[in-house]
DNA sequence: GCTTTGAATGATATCGATAACATCTATTAA
DNA sequence: TTAATAGATGTTATCGATATCATTCAAAGC
């Protein structure tokens, strides 16, 4: 007991003992039970943490944010990959619960419906990250896909592009996805363009996905005059992809990326971006998180963290 | 008791019972407390997983094939960020000890000697996969940064290159970076090319830090007519610095990457590289990790995995 | 009919730390 | 001098699952 003490609450023990106590375990090499710690005490100091894919590096920001901030606070962070797949999240935050863990972040806001009945009775904090959706199980830290999407329509739109071609990943198990969809249309029907079903493309992610989407697009009979990519590495492509055709950008075709790489500034020409704030989701998470667990307050339930567009010369 | 079996051991239990308690978990939403089962069965199903930083995202792939695999054995992982510094290590891996992980993956091979001592001493199987070390704490899976360096700068050699410049990381916190710098000077000597200092660079870390490093390769008034960026993205970012100036490659200077990155294959002309096996490395780890804790031997101590150069038009 | 056997289930102690309470000692106040 | 107080340490029960041994009961064998 006086050892454990000695651990967690060093003034509550003598100067004496505590020495001993140091002396004692630097001998034996005692190295203390954080389960059987976490068991009795009824709460443990990991954080789950959901994410569709580690492959995509922009997540990396924001997880690091997370655990760096929590690792000052003595939490660590479980990091699990659910492949986009909805039944995996909900192995995972099944996985999780049995973990006992004090508190859970997913990156994803769609959800089946028994994780968020799950969720919404476990009595530890969940944070989702992935998009400012309207109904959060408890907690929602983000920027909103819709009006980010939305925002970029208008700001090809105003740079006087008219035929604006958007190019995301498989909507299908993506909601963030279907999120930015939905904000370029709503642009679309403000702007009185009417929507073209031939410039709404999907396709695979990685560079390749850029590319092909490029050239499906310049394959067109009327082509677009702007490529807005919502998604990973797209952009990228399409814009390797322009320059071995050598054509010229925002002269043949702009381009404009949802996510601002770090790659993006280093193309020439460089690539319009919007500017999310992946960090401060990661700050700002782990914050709210460390309050609700420390019962610190903070009936915060829905933080928009806004984002930036950032006007280059590729558009 | 009862449960506990229908839930471990389903065929040890009637047909009849299992049956009940899979209505009376569904009906009180039971979720078992993995904290309570592994202090009492004194083995858990986390394996802790250090990597140096998660920006990187080459780590991913070796992390995904870690975690796919460990998982479909029911094992979870809790990875974590060293920042290359050997003290969070420290603190990181007493951590892992203390959540009772069932087996430690490093990607680091240089420790403290405390570590070394306590990972020694610890009963679970300790992994290391950034280098072929020669004195692995107990099982290495990896490629030789040693020879792969080397092979490149033999392979350049053979192109027709007689100036060969050498870009790394800061070698001071990274022993891979120094195997490299190590295999291509050991190239040199072998192929009686005298070593210029001024063709040896550090850099920091990202695209700038390539495009940098060529920038002062180029200012020299003796420039190299190869240089070998042996980290991260420093030849991407190198090669579209190149770009940026006009500068053909290889005509002009010819590029090298240690890393074989999506983007050298899609950028003009496509950059050669070394491959390497990110991905068996993961696979192979998961595998020695799940025999050695499900006690089947497996008796391996170093596995090679081996690196491919990948020619393409950059040489 | 009685013992044997094995499948199914139950009872108990235990893993290692901690919450809660108890005890002890030295110091201060009355 | 005695009671009160606070600081330091010790005791006990507990967290929830599981290893281990014990029990029950029905079918099978003699």
């Amino acid at each position: 007991m006086t050892v454990s003490r000695a651990l967690r609450a060093p003034d509550t023990v003598s100067e004496d003992t505590r020495e001993r106590i140091r002396d004692a375990i630097e001998k034996t090499g005692y190295i203390p039970n954080r389960l059987a710690g976490n068991l009795s005490s009824r709460h443990s100091d990991v954080i789950g943490l959901i994410v569709p894919s580690l492959r995509n590096s922009l997540f990396a920001e924001t997880i690091q944010a997370i655990a760096d901030n929590l690792g000052k606070a003595g939490f660590h962070v479980l990091i699990a990959e659910s492949g986009h797949s909805l039944e995996v999240e909900e192995t995972l935050v099944l996985a999780f619960l049995s973990q006992q863990v004090s508190g859970i972040i997913l990156h994803n806001t769609a959800h089946t419906p028994r994780i968020r009945a799950i969720l919404t009775k476990a009595d530890i904090p969940v944070i989702e990250t992935g998009d400012l959706t309207r109904d959060p199980i408890d907690i929602v830290v983000s920027y909103s896909n819709f009006e980010a999407a939305k925002a970029m329509t208008h700001h090809l739109h105003r740079r006087g592009y008219r035929r604006i071609a958007f190019v995301s990943l498989a909507t299908e198990t993506n909601d963030r996805m279907r999120q930015r969809r939905s904000g370029y249309l709503a642009a679309l029907e403000e702007l009185d363009l009417k929507q073209d079903r031939q410039l709404i493309l999907e396709t695979p992610e990685g560079l390749s996905g850029g590319r092909d989407a490029l050239v499906r697009l310049l394959d067109l009979k009327k082509r677009p005059d702007a490529i807005f990519c919502a998604g990973d590495v797209l952009a990228v492509g399409a814009a390797l992809e322009c320059q071995r055709r050598n054509l010229r950008l925002p002269e043949d075709v702009a381009i404009a990326s949802f996510d601002d790489l770090d790659i993006l500034d280093h193309l020439v020409p460089r690539i319009t971006a919007l500017r999310l704030p992946r960090r401060e989701i990661g700050l700002f998470s782990a914050s709210i998180l460390l309050q609700r667990i420390l019962k610190l307050g903070g009936g915060v339930i829905a933080k928009d963290l806004g984002f930036d567009i950032i006007q280059r010369e590729s558009t």
